[in-house]
RNA sequence: GGGCAUGUGGCGGAAUUGGCUUACGCGUAGCACUCAAAAUGCUAUGGCCUCACGGCCGUGUGGGUUCGAGUCCCACCAUGCCCACCA
């Protein structure tokens, strides 16, 4: 009898060795192999670890504990995301303050990570909440800010009313509900005698359902990276991140790529009566597009002026205003369009004009006196200032055209247009640079009412019958805002039912997702919902293909936040768009192409009362769909366009437990930047304008989001107050908006009065760069390194390998993404080369691997069932390798597993076992059998160590743990004279598993070598080389021969290594089974795989 | 409704990627040790037929490809996860 394993002595002294000796603690700046293993970090916001984190960690340290044996510094880090609302509802269900109790959760969350045994760098962690880690989350928000990806914006967010705060899209859950009829009472029938469900969107936390608010919020432009996260994640096909394919297709699925056309629906009367066309510096009416768009406009029966501005190469503002003033009539229904210098022009025309024209179209047009190819005006023959109310008053619906390859006007003047005088800006890129091209298709159309599509069929256009706006589209409010001024002679273009569309906007509004999914739930089609809907009577469109005028509906089926707003509506090959014609009577009309066959057009097929007939598309009838998509397009002059699924990332949150967003709203500055465009930039008087890198005062954040001004870097962090009462108060604000003390500050700008944003950020905004701050961990603590410029940043990222759970896939893996990129593109974040080439190198994660999730007897756990199971009792009483081992061998890593209590006895009996022969060493003198029993464990051995080796490299544990068992299995029935070697590898195969027992058994026979010769001191086996087999060793001189007659094995027989064909049909001949299979029918042919099996197959076969 | 998985003994799961289905472990039964039990060890363990030798049938269902299919193809069924009025 030997030692008794006494695991929780093993343990325990090793932990505490490891600790001491700071084995897993790698040398950043020497490692000459870094590998950076990481795991998801854990929110501390429970009763502490459960075992489904327990199996996740283990996991990834088992993989990080066979690089580290394979030569790699690994470096594996740990800490805690404490800040959120998951720490804070925990807070505020046991009555604590989450400050309080963060430093309470993170003791028991450390005690409870060491316990496990995993080999983190106990040195290097970091907790959201430490003001050190959060003051860089802050440093990050300023650094978009600055650089024009963070913008504030008012629109209806998704709110949690139990949280008391606004959800991003992707924290609301859309959940399945039976329908309560009685609860139902506002969609009565509908609902009856269907067992279908209904979806409402619930808050991710606590299952609430999320009604819509309309607040001002931040966000972050992730869209503007949309087409680089879907590209690098490479394609169904291949190529792309290294990442489990399922979270690679979540991503791309959220990203939503769609490639159609944006088509323009000319709203009929849409052509004004008359328009003014104003031409720019050195310009004339002959020059650039206006003698085409003079010609487009007259063929569309429109009056069209141009005036030939007077002392064009050295222009005085006030004397061409005159001029226009003079020579061109105005009315309420002109409009007035100018482009370049001819804007200011149209500007200070729109400020003495006595009543409001039609509408205002500005074509690359400015209000400062900068530009960046030549110098500025003579300030004595203008006027900068603008009386921003009345040409709001008088300039009708405002446009602006923004061109972005515009090498002349600099690219913040469109926002400062827009914030001056309204209106919406259009982005496009010109013909000819600054708008200069002969003809600019965008300048005409923003002359003309139209309705801007996109559709993913072009080639149905013919079928178009009716078009719809979402409710928040903005012709709606822009028509229901329209005074009589379009009541021309036919009146058209006006709104006569305002009253029932106001209505229904405001219902729309208001309703909660709840409300429109319970309500919209159409149970007679089976698959789509009821939609309801509003025409906007006298307004009509034409449809750019058949040159019919259509109806326009209003209809909260159709989202604001995708595409353009508007659809054409095709019923005849939409299910959607067939619905609503069916429910409101509208025409349905079929084009030929051939997924829709005339005969079989699936949605025709069911009954419907109406006429649905076939349109003739002229030379498209019958065209091939792909190749009419793009012919249509060019027919009607639309254009290709990409649309994204992705939204903007609402990033404000009205909690308390959350790094305050860094900005300061400031009345003074929002003065500067609003009301005169001229002294922004009055220090900026003399320099070399030529330039488009000049130095300006403000920022691009903040020229976008005027007021709003960074806290200076210098100042960070805006450290998160103690607020005893830190309950969510509901009005749509922050607890901190009731401390007086915090948000009174002064502008970091102009030093005047000023006050601080009281919205902390998202938690994934922490998590999303945490993985950057734990190679700045030590330094930081001293104050010294930001980092982002962190020489160990450089050296060890990217990630190499990264496990954590699936259901991340389009949280914190994208937002992380999309932060790395960012930052990169910004300058302020750089990785290294040592991912190679390989795709993605400006990726955060080379290596992703979501592990599957932990079941307890075939259900999920839950507190709310009852069967988590607590990790720490296991770990008393059959010791943490056993649990560890035990919850890698359920299943393979990446699917999942099944804990039952029962199974585990597996496992602790197989360590038991181990511990008997290892720690209780036998060396006995061979007999000769012994030695040729050992020849044959030798061979399995070295397959062991091949098999172990690989499949841990692929996160198969359970099938490596199994080989283990097969080899101790085999040790124990031979009970061979066992090598030194043989000795120590066994340990080494078992430490990334059980690392506490390995280290132990290991270090026995160390001991029993250094009796002999070895005068090595302590060498932890976890910094021991990896064994390596012996290829030679592997191959087997016999196998077994599997004889089939017909397929069906009927014979086995040991045979040599390299039996060839001939001598395994003989063989297979001679056996007297296989002669009484084949009963003398003829032999057609045999099959043979050498090395494996012989098939003969007879004739009647 | 769409996408992605998965479906193998009483259970968790293996299967060299098209070649002996059920490795490894749990459970169960029997035996050994013990006064007895636990622990441990040994043996057996897919179903059906047979005293037996042995045979037949078996990887959700139905078809197909192949000398040979758990694996590949088609259709269907079930379960799970993700997404969902995205034009």
């Amino acid at each position: 009898m030997g030692k008794k394993y006494d695991f929780q002595k093993i343990e325990k002294k090793w932990q505490s060795v490891w600790r001491r000796e700071g084995t897993y603690e790698p040398s950043f700046g020497k490692a000459q192999k870094p590998f950076y293993n990481l795991m998801m970090f854990p929110y501390p916001s429970a009763e502490g670890l459960h075992v489904g984190n327990m199996y996740a960690f283990t996991g990834s340290d088992v993989y990080g504990r066979f690089k580290r044996m394979q030569g790699y510094d690994v470096f594996e880090p740990m800490g805690l995301d404490g800040f959120g609302i998951h720490s804070e509802n925990y807070a505020l269900k046991i009555g604590a303050h989450p400050m309080k109790q963060a430093k309470i959760s993170e003791k028991r969350f450390y005690k409870q990570l060491e316990v496990i045994g995993n080999g983190f760098s106990w040195n290097e962690r970091l907790e959201t909440y430490d003001p050190d880690y959060y003051k860089w989350t802050q440093w990050i928000f300023v650094q978009m800010f600055k650089n024009g990806l963070a913008y504030r914006k008012k629109q209806p967010v998704n709110w949690c009313p139990s949280c008391k705060t606004v959800l991003a899209d992707e924290q609301v859950l859309q959940k399945s509900q039976i329908p309560n009829p009685k609860s139902q009472t506002n969609s009565k029938s509908q609902i009856q005698n269907h067992k279908h469900e209904i979806r409402i969107g619930v808050c991710e936390r606590c299952d609430t359902p999320v009604v819509k608010k309309e607040l001002e919020q931040w966000f972050f432009r992730i869209t503007k990276y949309a087409g680089r996260l879907l590209k690098n994640l490479g394609t169904q096909q291949g190529g792309g991140i290294d990442w489990s394919e399922r979270v690679k297709i979540a991503q791309r699925n959220w990203i939503g790529k769609s490639e159609g056309a944006e088509i323009d629906f000319e709203i009929a009367g849409g052509v004004a009566p008359s328009y003014v066309l104003l031409h720019g510096y050195t310009g004339t009416p002959k020059n650039d597009f206006r003698p085409w768009l003079k010609k487009e406009l007259e063929r569309r029966g429109a009056k069209v002026h141009i005036p030939s501005l007077p002392h064009t190469k050295n222009p005085r503002v006030a004397e061409q205003v005159e001029f226009v003033l003079k020579n061109v009539p105005f009315n309420k229904n002109t409009v007035i369009l100018g482009h370049s210098l001819g804007a200011i022009v149209a500007l200070k025309v729109l400020e003495k004009l006595k009543q409001p024209v039609r509408s205002t179209v500005l074509v690359a047009g400015f209000t400062e006196n900068n530009f960046l190819d030549h110098d500025r005006f003579d300030e004595q023959t203008f006027d900068w200032k603008f009386d921003a109310k009345r040409i709001r008053a008088n300039a009708g619906d405002l446009r602006i055209l923004r061109d972005t390859t515009d090498a002349i006007v600099p690219p913040n003047q469109a926002w400062k247009l827009q914030n001056l005088f309204g209106g919406v800006i259009t982005e496009f890129a010109a013909q000819e640079p600054h708008v200069c091209g002969k003809e600019e298709p965008e300048v005409l159309r923003s002359c003309i009412d139209s309705i801007r599509v996109f559709t993913t069929r072009p080639d149905t256009l013919f079928g178009a019958t009716y078009m719809v706006l979402a409710p928040e589209h903005p012709l709606v409010a822009s028509l229901l805002a329209a005074d009589s001024r379009r009541l021309d002679a036919d009146s058209r273009g006006i709104l006569k039912n305002k009253d029932e569309v106001k209505k229904y906007i405001e219902k729309a509004k208001k309703k909660s997702e709840e409300e429109r999914t319970a309500e919209g739930k159409d149970f007679s089609t089976g698959t789509g919902q009821a939609k309801t809907g509003v025409e906007l009577k006298g307004i009509r469109a034409i449809n750019p293909a058949t040159k019919e005028e259509i109806p326009v509906w209003v209809a909260d089926y159709v989202l604001a936040g995708y595409g353009t707003g508007a659809i054409m509506a095709v019923p005849a090959h939409d299910e959607r768009d067939w619905e609503f014609a069916k429910k409101y009577k509208l025409p349905v009309k079929m084009t030929v192409c051939p997924h829709y066959p005339a005969q079989t057009c699936p949605i025709l097929d069911t009954a419907y009362e109406g006429e649905g007939h076939l349109v003739d598309s002229g030379k498209f009838n019958g065209m091939a769909s792909e190749t009419a998509k793009w012919e249509i397009t060019k027919f009607v002059g639309g254009a290709r366009k990409t649309q994204y699924r992705l939204r903007d990332w609402l990033i404000s949150r009205q909690r308390y437990w959350g790094p305050p967003i860094p900005l300061v709203f400031c009345e003074h500055c929002a003065a500067q930047i609003n009301a005169d465009g001229t002294r922004i930039n009055a220090d900026n008087i003399g320099e070399n304008l030529r330039s488009n890198r000049r130095k300006s005062a403000f920022t691009k954040g903040e020229l976008e989001n005027p007021g709003w001004i960074a806290v200076p870097e210098d100042k960070l962090p805006v450290r998160l107050p103690f607020v005893k009462d830190f309950q969510p108060k509901g009005k749509g604000e922050s607890p901190l908006g009731t401390v007086k003390s915090f948000y009174e500050t002064k502008c970091p700008k102009c030093g005047g009065k000023a006050r601080r944003e009281t919205d902390v950020s998202d938690t994934f905004l922490d998590s999303a760069w945490y993985y950057i701050g734990y190679l700045a961990t030590s330094d930081k603590r001293q104050g010294k390194v930001n980092p982002f410029e962190n020489s160990l940043a450089k050296k060890w990222l990217p990630v190499d390998t990264y496990i954590g759970g699936a259901e991340h896939s389009v949280l914190h893996l994208l937002y992380s993404r999309f932060l790395a990129l960012a930052l990169q593109d910004i300058g302020v974040l750089h990785f290294s080369a040592k991912g190679g080439s390989a795709p993605g190198g400006e990726e955060p994660f080379t290596k992703f691997r979501a592990h599957g999730l932990l079941i307890k007897e075939g259900s999920k756990m839950s507190k709310s069932k009852g069967n988590v199971v607590n990790p720490d009792e296991y770990i008393r009483k059959f010791g943490a390798d056993t649990l560890r081992m035990y919850l890698m061998f359920l299943a393979p890593f990446e699917q999942g597993g099944d804990f039952r209590d029962s199974s585990i006895l597996g496992i602790s009996r197989f360590l038991e076992r181990a511990w008997k022969l290892f720690a209780n060493q036998r060396h006995g003198a061979g007999d000769m059998e012994q030695v040729r029993k050992k020849g044959e464990l030798d061979r399995l051995l070295h397959k062991t160590v091949k098999k172990v080796t690989e499949d841990i490299e692929n996160l198969r544990y359970n099938t490596a743990i199994s080989a283990l068992m097969i080899l101790l299995n085999k040790i124990e029935e031979t009970n061979p004279p066992m090598s030194h070697v043989a000795c120590r590898i066994f340990p080494k195969l078992l430490a990334p598993f059980a690392p506490h027992l390995a280290e132990e058994l290991y270090q026995t026979q160390i001991d029993a070598d250094r009796k002999a010769a070895d005068k090595r001191g302590y060498v932890s086996i976890h910094l021991e080389q990896w064994p390596i087999y012996d290829p030679k060793l592997i191959e087997e001189k016999t196998f077994t021969l599997i004889i089939q007659v017909n397929g069906k094995v009927r014979d086995t027989m040991p045979a040599p290594a390299g039996t060839s064909e001939q001598e395994a049909k003989e063989m297979a001949f001679d056996s007297g089974k296989i002669k009484g299979f084949i009963h003398g029918g003829k032999i057609v042919k045999t099959v043979y795989i050498p090395g494996r099996l012989i098939n003969i197959v007879t004739e009647s076969c």
